[in-house]
DNA sequence: TAGATTGTTAATCGATTAACAATC
DNA sequence: TAGATTGTTAATCGATTAACAATC
Protein backbone atom coordinates (compact mmCIF):
# COMPACT_ATOMS: atom_id res chain seq x y z
CA UNK A 1 0.00 0.00 0.00
CA UNK A 2 1.55 3.20 -1.16
CA UNK A 3 0.31 6.17 1.33
CA UNK A 4 -0.09 10.02 -0.22
CA UNK A 5 2.90 11.61 2.03
CA UNK A 6 0.66 14.33 3.73
CA UNK A 7 -1.91 11.27 5.02
CA UNK A 8 0.69 9.39 6.56
CA UNK A 9 1.73 13.11 8.36
CA UNK A 10 -1.78 13.41 9.61
CA UNK A 11 -2.08 9.74 11.01
CA UNK A 12 1.32 10.17 12.83
CA UNK A 13 -0.95 12.94 14.58
CA UNK A 14 -4.37 11.72 14.63
CA UNK A 15 -2.85 8.90 16.88
CA UNK A 16 -1.18 11.57 19.38
CA UNK A 17 -4.41 13.42 19.44
CA UNK A 18 -6.13 9.65 19.83
CA UNK A 19 -3.97 8.59 22.75
CA UNK A 20 -4.56 11.80 24.37
CA UNK A 21 -7.86 11.21 23.88
CA UNK A 22 -7.75 7.94 25.78
CA UNK A 23 -5.80 9.51 28.82
CA UNK A 24 -8.54 11.62 29.29
CA UNK A 25 -11.56 9.20 29.69
CA UNK A 26 -12.38 9.52 25.98
CA UNK A 27 -12.96 6.32 24.13
CA UNK A 28 -14.78 7.40 20.86
CA UNK A 29 -14.69 10.38 18.83
CA UNK A 30 -15.88 11.81 15.29
CA UNK A 31 -14.66 12.43 12.44
CA UNK A 32 -15.41 16.03 12.95
CA UNK A 33 -14.20 16.03 16.46
CA UNK A 34 -10.98 14.92 15.02
CA UNK A 35 -10.89 16.98 12.51
CA UNK A 36 -11.66 20.12 14.59
CA UNK A 37 -8.38 19.47 17.11
CA UNK A 38 -6.35 19.52 13.94
CA UNK A 39 -7.90 22.37 12.02
CA UNK A 40 -8.39 19.87 9.18
CA UNK A 41 -12.27 19.01 7.31
CA UNK A 42 -13.40 16.19 8.60
CA UNK A 43 -13.81 15.08 4.79
CA UNK A 44 -10.37 14.66 5.38
CA UNK A 45 -10.51 12.70 8.23
CA UNK A 46 -12.44 10.38 6.52
CA UNK A 47 -11.11 10.09 3.12
CA UNK A 48 -7.41 9.48 5.06
CA UNK A 49 -9.17 6.42 7.20
CA UNK A 50 -10.62 5.18 3.62
CA UNK A 51 -6.92 5.07 2.05
CA UNK A 52 -5.96 3.31 5.29
CA UNK A 53 -9.10 0.54 4.80
CA UNK A 54 -10.14 1.54 8.51
CA UNK A 55 -14.14 1.90 8.89
CA UNK A 56 -15.96 2.13 12.05
CA UNK A 57 -18.83 0.38 10.75
CA UNK A 58 -21.46 2.23 13.15
CA UNK A 59 -21.95 6.15 13.14
CA UNK A 60 -21.10 6.51 17.33
CA UNK A 61 -17.63 7.88 15.84
CA UNK A 62 -14.51 6.05 15.88
CA UNK A 63 -13.35 3.75 18.91
CA UNK A 64 -9.87 5.19 19.65
CA UNK A 65 -8.20 2.32 20.93
CA UNK A 66 -9.10 0.44 17.49
CA UNK A 67 -7.99 3.16 15.48
CA UNK A 68 -4.39 3.62 17.64
CA UNK A 69 -4.24 0.02 16.75
CA UNK A 70 -4.77 0.19 12.95
CA UNK A 71 -2.19 3.59 12.49
CA UNK A 72 0.54 1.65 14.34
CA UNK A 73 0.39 -1.53 12.11
CA UNK A 74 1.04 1.22 9.15
CA UNK A 75 3.57 3.04 10.50
CA UNK A 76 5.43 1.25 13.61
CA UNK A 77 8.03 -1.42 12.85
CA UNK A 78 6.82 -4.39 15.17
CA UNK A 79 10.34 -4.61 16.49
CA UNK A 80 11.03 -1.03 17.08
CA UNK A 81 12.92 1.45 14.89
CA UNK A 82 16.43 2.64 16.67
CA UNK A 83 17.76 6.08 15.84
CA UNK A 84 21.39 7.41 15.80
CA UNK A 85 21.91 11.23 16.54
CA UNK A 86 24.98 13.46 15.20
CA UNK A 87 26.37 15.95 17.13
CA UNK A 88 25.39 16.59 20.22
CA UNK A 89 25.74 20.84 20.73
CA UNK A 90 22.60 22.33 22.44
CA UNK A 91 20.51 21.16 19.05
CA UNK A 92 21.08 17.50 19.58
CA UNK A 93 21.04 17.23 23.11
CA UNK A 94 17.78 19.24 22.78
CA UNK A 95 16.02 16.88 20.19
CA UNK A 96 17.50 13.95 21.63
CA UNK A 97 16.01 14.32 25.58
CA UNK A 98 13.06 15.44 24.27
CA UNK A 99 11.84 12.97 21.36
CA UNK A 100 13.39 9.72 23.97
CA UNK A 101 10.19 8.19 25.60
CA UNK A 102 7.78 10.00 22.96
CA UNK A 103 7.34 7.13 20.89
CA UNK A 104 7.79 3.24 22.01
CA UNK A 105 8.59 2.19 19.04
CA UNK A 106 10.90 4.79 17.79
CA UNK A 107 14.30 5.19 19.98
CA UNK A 108 17.59 7.45 19.62
CA UNK A 109 19.66 4.82 20.92
CA UNK A 110 23.11 6.55 19.98
CA UNK A 111 24.51 10.05 19.77
CA UNK A 112 27.79 10.67 17.99
CA UNK A 113 30.06 13.90 18.31
CA UNK A 114 33.86 14.64 18.03
CA UNK A 115 34.30 16.59 20.63
CA UNK A 116 36.39 14.66 24.03
CA UNK A 117 34.28 16.10 26.30
CA UNK A 118 31.51 14.54 24.67
CA UNK A 119 32.28 11.12 23.55
CA UNK A 120 32.40 8.04 25.87
CA UNK A 121 29.92 9.40 28.18
CA UNK A 122 26.55 9.41 28.92
CA UNK A 123 24.62 12.85 27.71
CA UNK A 124 21.23 13.23 27.45
CA UNK A 125 20.30 9.26 28.58
CA UNK A 126 22.17 8.27 25.34
CA UNK A 127 25.40 6.73 25.04
CA UNK A 128 27.50 9.25 23.19
CA UNK A 129 30.51 8.02 20.79
CA UNK A 130 33.18 9.43 18.91
CA UNK A 131 31.72 10.13 15.01
CA UNK A 132 35.10 7.71 14.42
CA UNK A 133 33.14 4.75 15.39
CA UNK A 134 29.73 5.43 13.13
CA UNK A 135 29.89 2.59 11.24
CA UNK A 136 30.49 -0.04 13.59
CA UNK A 137 27.90 1.36 16.56
CA UNK A 138 25.22 1.31 13.50
CA UNK A 139 25.67 -1.75 12.38
CA UNK A 140 26.05 -3.28 16.20
CA UNK A 141 23.19 -1.37 17.56
CA UNK A 142 21.71 -1.91 14.43
CA UNK A 143 20.76 1.79 13.72
CA UNK A 144 18.33 2.67 10.65
CA UNK A 145 18.03 6.03 10.94
CA UNK A 146 19.73 9.35 11.52
CA UNK A 147 19.15 12.49 13.06
CA UNK A 148 21.53 15.32 11.99
CA UNK A 149 22.20 18.07 14.38
CA UNK A 150 25.87 19.04 13.49
CA UNK A 151 27.01 22.13 12.39
CA UNK A 152 25.88 23.27 8.95
CA UNK A 153 29.55 23.09 7.78
CA UNK A 154 29.57 19.15 8.11
CA UNK A 155 26.51 18.15 6.70
CA UNK A 156 27.19 16.71 3.71
CA UNK A 157 29.97 14.82 5.00
CA UNK A 158 28.16 13.58 7.84
CA UNK A 159 25.36 12.74 5.11
CA UNK A 160 28.17 10.29 3.25
CA UNK A 161 29.20 8.76 6.32
CA UNK A 162 25.84 7.49 7.48
CA UNK A 163 25.00 6.57 3.97
CA UNK A 164 28.06 4.56 4.00
CA UNK A 165 27.53 3.35 7.73
CA UNK A 166 23.98 1.97 6.16
CA UNK A 167 21.54 4.49 7.37
CA UNK A 168 18.28 3.90 5.61
CA UNK A 169 16.66 7.10 6.51
CA UNK A 170 17.94 10.56 7.34
CA UNK A 171 16.34 14.13 9.30
CA UNK A 172 18.41 16.85 8.83
CA UNK A 173 18.18 19.37 11.50
CA UNK A 174 21.03 21.47 9.79
CA UNK A 175 20.03 24.58 7.67
CA UNK A 176 22.02 23.02 4.66
CA UNK A 177 20.29 20.68 2.25
CA UNK A 178 21.91 17.91 1.94
CA UNK A 179 21.73 14.83 -1.22
CA UNK A 180 21.68 11.17 -0.69
CA UNK A 181 21.06 8.19 -2.92
CA UNK A 182 17.23 6.97 -3.80
CA UNK A 183 16.96 4.13 -1.86
CA UNK A 184 17.68 6.21 1.45
CA UNK A 185 15.00 8.49 2.52
CA UNK A 186 15.79 12.01 3.26
CA UNK A 187 13.77 14.79 5.29
CA UNK A 188 15.03 18.02 5.82
CA UNK A 189 13.79 19.84 8.50
CA UNK A 190 14.73 23.12 8.58
CA UNK A 191 14.06 25.56 11.38
CA UNK A 192 15.32 28.71 9.65
CA UNK A 193 12.73 28.20 6.36
CA UNK A 194 9.73 28.23 8.82
CA UNK A 195 10.58 30.86 10.70
CA UNK A 196 10.84 33.35 7.71
CA UNK A 197 7.68 31.46 5.88
CA UNK A 198 6.05 32.51 8.73
CA UNK A 199 7.52 36.26 8.77
CA UNK A 200 6.65 36.21 5.29
CA UNK A 201 2.73 35.36 5.88
CA UNK A 202 2.98 38.12 8.93
CA UNK A 203 4.36 40.64 6.52
CA UNK A 204 1.10 39.57 3.96
CA UNK A 205 -1.41 40.15 6.42
CA UNK A 206 -0.35 43.37 7.74
CA UNK A 207 -0.19 44.69 4.50
CA UNK A 208 -3.78 44.13 3.34
CA UNK B 1 1.66 39.52 -5.31
CA UNK B 2 0.37 36.26 -3.50
CA UNK B 3 3.02 33.34 -3.64
CA UNK B 4 2.54 29.72 -3.07
CA UNK B 5 3.42 28.61 0.01
CA UNK B 6 6.10 26.15 -1.63
CA UNK B 7 7.50 29.11 -3.52
CA UNK B 8 8.50 31.20 -0.07
CA UNK B 9 9.98 27.98 1.33
CA UNK B 10 12.17 27.65 -1.21
CA UNK B 11 13.06 31.34 -1.38
CA UNK B 12 14.43 31.22 2.09
CA UNK B 13 16.73 28.28 1.21
CA UNK B 14 17.69 29.67 -2.07
CA UNK B 15 18.88 32.49 -0.06
CA UNK B 16 21.09 30.74 2.52
CA UNK B 17 22.52 28.51 -0.67
CA UNK B 18 23.49 31.83 -2.33
CA UNK B 19 24.74 33.79 0.53
CA UNK B 20 26.93 30.13 0.82
CA UNK B 21 28.21 30.97 -2.75
CA UNK B 22 29.10 34.19 -2.06
CA UNK B 23 30.98 33.59 0.97
CA UNK B 24 32.50 31.17 -1.10
CA UNK B 25 33.42 33.63 -3.85
CA UNK B 26 31.31 32.40 -6.04
CA UNK B 27 29.20 35.27 -7.54
CA UNK B 28 27.34 33.79 -10.28
CA UNK B 29 24.70 30.41 -10.40
CA UNK B 30 22.71 28.75 -13.30
CA UNK B 31 19.70 27.35 -12.77
CA UNK B 32 20.54 23.78 -13.04
CA UNK B 33 23.46 24.30 -10.05
CA UNK B 34 21.11 25.91 -7.81
CA UNK B 35 18.80 23.02 -8.42
CA UNK B 36 21.11 20.49 -7.57
CA UNK B 37 22.10 22.04 -4.47
CA UNK B 38 17.99 21.91 -3.33
CA UNK B 39 17.28 18.30 -5.10
CA UNK B 40 14.90 19.70 -7.44
CA UNK B 41 14.67 20.18 -10.79
CA UNK B 42 15.95 23.65 -12.43
CA UNK B 43 12.77 24.21 -13.89
CA UNK B 44 11.45 24.52 -10.78
CA UNK B 45 14.11 26.72 -9.91
CA UNK B 46 13.10 29.46 -13.06
CA UNK B 47 9.77 29.21 -12.05
CA UNK B 48 10.16 30.08 -8.52
CA UNK B 49 12.18 33.33 -10.12
CA UNK B 50 9.36 34.08 -12.45
CA UNK B 51 6.94 34.20 -10.26
CA UNK B 52 8.98 36.64 -8.17
CA UNK B 53 9.56 38.79 -11.29
CA UNK B 54 12.68 38.24 -11.46
CA UNK B 55 15.15 37.79 -14.50
CA UNK B 56 18.65 37.50 -15.11
CA UNK B 57 18.83 38.67 -18.91
CA UNK B 58 21.81 37.27 -19.08
CA UNK B 59 23.06 33.32 -20.14
CA UNK B 60 25.51 33.40 -17.55
CA UNK B 61 23.89 32.22 -14.31
CA UNK B 62 22.11 34.59 -11.72
CA UNK B 63 24.00 36.98 -9.86
CA UNK B 64 24.22 36.01 -6.52
CA UNK B 65 24.44 39.20 -4.96
CA UNK B 66 21.30 40.71 -6.86
CA UNK B 67 18.78 37.80 -6.12
CA UNK B 68 19.64 37.51 -2.22
CA UNK B 69 18.38 41.41 -2.16
CA UNK B 70 15.61 40.54 -4.45
CA UNK B 71 14.21 37.79 -2.05
CA UNK B 72 14.78 39.80 0.52
CA UNK B 73 12.70 42.53 -0.53
CA UNK B 74 10.03 39.36 -0.27
CA UNK B 75 10.50 38.05 3.04
CA UNK B 76 12.23 40.29 5.16
CA UNK B 77 10.34 43.41 6.70
CA UNK B 78 12.59 46.49 6.55
CA UNK B 79 12.96 47.27 9.83
CA UNK B 80 12.81 43.63 11.09
CA UNK B 81 10.85 41.67 12.93
CA UNK B 82 10.91 40.53 16.60
CA UNK B 83 10.29 36.94 17.72
CA UNK B 84 9.74 36.05 21.63
CA UNK B 85 9.88 31.98 22.60
CA UNK B 86 7.59 30.59 25.67
CA UNK B 87 9.44 28.02 27.23
CA UNK B 88 12.86 28.04 28.42
CA UNK B 89 13.47 24.25 28.39
CA UNK B 90 15.65 22.17 26.97
CA UNK B 91 14.26 22.57 23.18
CA UNK B 92 13.46 26.13 23.94
CA UNK B 93 17.05 27.18 24.88
CA UNK B 94 18.41 25.64 22.04
CA UNK B 95 16.10 26.94 19.40
CA UNK B 96 16.90 30.42 20.87
CA UNK B 97 20.87 29.99 21.09
CA UNK B 98 20.97 28.09 17.63
CA UNK B 99 18.18 30.78 15.57
CA UNK B 100 19.97 33.88 16.74
CA UNK B 101 22.38 35.08 14.94
CA UNK B 102 20.77 33.08 11.32
CA UNK B 103 18.80 35.91 9.75
CA UNK B 104 19.63 39.60 10.65
CA UNK B 105 16.06 40.95 10.17
CA UNK B 106 14.63 38.33 12.19
CA UNK B 107 15.69 38.27 15.95
CA UNK B 108 14.51 36.58 19.41
CA UNK B 109 14.27 39.27 21.63
CA UNK B 110 12.26 37.83 24.56
CA UNK B 111 12.05 34.74 26.26
CA UNK B 112 9.11 33.71 29.03
CA UNK B 113 8.81 30.83 31.39
CA UNK B 114 7.17 30.88 34.45
CA UNK B 115 9.60 29.03 36.24
CA UNK B 116 11.64 31.56 39.05
CA UNK B 117 15.05 29.69 38.31
CA UNK B 118 14.41 31.10 35.21
CA UNK B 119 12.60 34.31 34.77
CA UNK B 120 14.38 37.54 35.23
CA UNK B 121 17.56 36.30 33.98
CA UNK B 122 19.45 36.35 30.38
CA UNK B 123 19.25 32.90 29.08
CA UNK B 124 20.80 31.59 25.74
CA UNK B 125 21.61 35.65 25.06
CA UNK B 126 17.85 36.83 25.65
CA UNK B 127 15.55 38.41 28.36
CA UNK B 128 13.97 35.72 30.11
CA UNK B 129 10.59 37.54 32.03
CA UNK B 130 7.83 35.56 33.82
CA UNK B 131 5.12 34.82 31.34
CA UNK B 132 2.42 36.43 33.36
CA UNK B 133 4.50 39.83 31.57
CA UNK B 134 3.83 38.30 28.55
CA UNK B 135 0.89 41.59 27.18
CA UNK B 136 3.40 44.03 28.25
CA UNK B 137 6.65 42.62 27.42
CA UNK B 138 5.22 41.76 23.92
CA UNK B 139 3.68 45.29 23.75
CA UNK B 140 7.02 47.35 24.86
CA UNK B 141 9.10 44.93 22.89
CA UNK B 142 7.19 44.96 19.42
CA UNK B 143 7.19 41.81 19.22
CA UNK B 144 4.61 39.73 16.41
CA UNK B 145 5.76 36.28 15.86
CA UNK B 146 5.91 33.69 18.83
CA UNK B 147 7.92 30.43 19.24
CA UNK B 148 5.72 27.73 21.29
CA UNK B 149 8.18 25.27 22.92
CA UNK B 150 6.85 25.24 26.51
CA UNK B 151 5.17 21.76 27.74
CA UNK B 152 2.47 20.50 25.49
CA UNK B 153 -0.20 20.35 27.68
CA UNK B 154 0.25 23.79 28.03
CA UNK B 155 0.30 24.74 24.46
CA UNK B 156 -3.83 25.59 23.67
CA UNK B 157 -3.33 27.92 27.34
CA UNK B 158 0.10 29.51 25.42
CA UNK B 159 -1.33 30.53 21.93
CA UNK B 160 -5.08 31.65 23.27
CA UNK B 161 -2.36 34.31 25.72
CA UNK B 162 -0.36 34.98 22.48
CA UNK B 163 -3.45 35.97 20.12
CA UNK B 164 -4.90 38.14 23.27
CA UNK B 165 -1.07 39.93 23.00
CA UNK B 166 -1.60 40.91 19.79
CA UNK B 167 0.82 38.19 18.34
CA UNK B 168 0.53 37.98 14.59
CA UNK B 169 2.17 34.73 13.86
CA UNK B 170 3.16 31.47 15.60
CA UNK B 171 6.22 28.43 15.13
CA UNK B 172 4.54 25.54 17.19
CA UNK B 173 6.76 23.45 18.11
CA UNK B 174 4.87 21.32 20.72
CA UNK B 175 3.28 18.11 19.54
CA UNK B 176 -0.26 19.28 20.16
CA UNK B 177 -1.54 20.96 17.57
CA UNK B 178 -3.66 24.27 18.41
CA UNK B 179 -6.00 26.56 17.02
CA UNK B 180 -5.94 30.46 16.40
CA UNK B 181 -7.91 33.17 14.54
CA UNK B 182 -7.87 33.35 10.79
CA UNK B 183 -5.68 36.63 10.83
CA UNK B 184 -2.78 34.73 12.93
CA UNK B 185 -0.04 32.79 10.97
CA UNK B 186 0.51 29.47 12.06
CA UNK B 187 2.90 26.85 11.64
CA UNK B 188 2.77 23.47 13.05
CA UNK B 189 6.09 22.36 13.47
CA UNK B 190 6.40 18.91 14.86
CA UNK B 191 9.38 16.69 15.11
CA UNK B 192 7.89 13.33 16.03
CA UNK B 193 5.54 13.95 12.85
CA UNK B 194 8.78 13.84 10.74
CA UNK B 195 10.80 11.38 12.65
CA UNK B 196 7.69 8.85 11.93
CA UNK B 197 7.46 10.08 8.24
CA UNK B 198 10.82 9.24 8.08
CA UNK B 199 10.29 5.69 9.78
CA UNK B 200 7.45 5.19 7.42
CA UNK B 201 9.25 5.63 4.51
CA UNK B 202 12.09 3.42 5.39
CA UNK B 203 9.79 0.63 6.45
CA UNK B 204 8.40 1.13 2.97
CA UNK B 205 10.93 0.82 0.96
CA UNK B 206 13.08 -2.19 3.24
CA UNK B 207 9.26 -4.25 1.72
CA UNK B 208 10.16 -3.92 -1.73
C1' DT C 1 -38.71 7.97 10.80
C1' DA C 2 -35.47 12.18 10.71
C1' DG C 3 -31.04 13.80 11.74
C1' DA C 4 -26.41 12.86 12.17
C1' DT C 5 -22.64 10.48 10.53
C1' DT C 6 -19.96 7.83 7.39
C1' DG C 7 -17.58 6.20 2.99
C1' DT C 8 -16.70 7.19 -1.72
C1' DT C 9 -16.73 9.31 -6.30
C1' DA C 10 -16.21 13.32 -9.01
C1' DA C 11 -14.68 18.03 -9.27
C1' DT C 12 -11.50 21.45 -8.00
C1' DC C 13 -7.42 23.43 -6.52
C1' DG C 14 -2.43 23.84 -6.10
C1' DA C 15 2.12 22.36 -7.26
C1' DT C 16 5.36 20.16 -10.44
C1' DT C 17 7.03 18.90 -14.85
C1' DA C 18 7.17 18.60 -19.97
C1' DA C 19 7.65 21.07 -23.97
C1' DC C 20 9.36 24.68 -26.47
C1' DA C 21 10.41 29.38 -28.28
C1' DA C 22 13.71 32.98 -27.35
C1' DT C 23 18.28 34.47 -26.34
C1' DC C 24 23.12 34.75 -25.37
C1' DT D 1 26.58 29.47 -35.99
C1' DA D 2 25.62 25.61 -32.41
C1' DG D 3 25.06 24.58 -27.74
C1' DA D 4 23.70 26.03 -23.40
C1' DT D 5 20.61 28.50 -20.82
C1' DT D 6 16.49 30.99 -19.76
C1' DG D 7 11.40 32.23 -19.34
C1' DT D 8 6.81 30.73 -20.04
C1' DT D 9 2.74 28.05 -21.42
C1' DA D 10 0.38 23.80 -21.38
C1' DA D 11 -0.03 19.23 -19.44
C1' DT D 12 0.30 16.31 -15.61
C1' DC D 13 0.37 14.92 -11.05
C1' DG D 14 -1.03 15.01 -6.23
C1' DA D 15 -3.89 16.69 -2.60
C1' DT D 16 -8.23 18.76 -1.00
C1' DT D 17 -13.02 19.55 -1.15
C1' DA D 18 -17.85 19.22 -2.88
C1' DA D 19 -21.51 16.30 -3.52
C1' DC D 20 -24.13 12.54 -2.36
C1' DA D 21 -25.76 7.78 -1.45
C1' DA D 22 -25.76 4.63 2.41
C1' DT D 23 -26.36 3.66 7.18
C1' DC D 24 -27.19 3.89 12.06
Amino acid sequence: MKLPEKTVERLSEYRRTLLNCLANGKTHIYSHELAGLHNITAVQVRRDLMLIGYSSMKKKGYDAQELISVIGKLLDCEDGLNVGVVGMGNLGRAVTAYFNGKRPKLNIVAAFDVDPNKTNRVIAGVNCYHFKDLADVVKKSNIEIAIIASPPSTASMVAEQLVNAGIKGILNFTTIPITVPDNVYLEEYDMITFMEKVAYFVKQNSMK
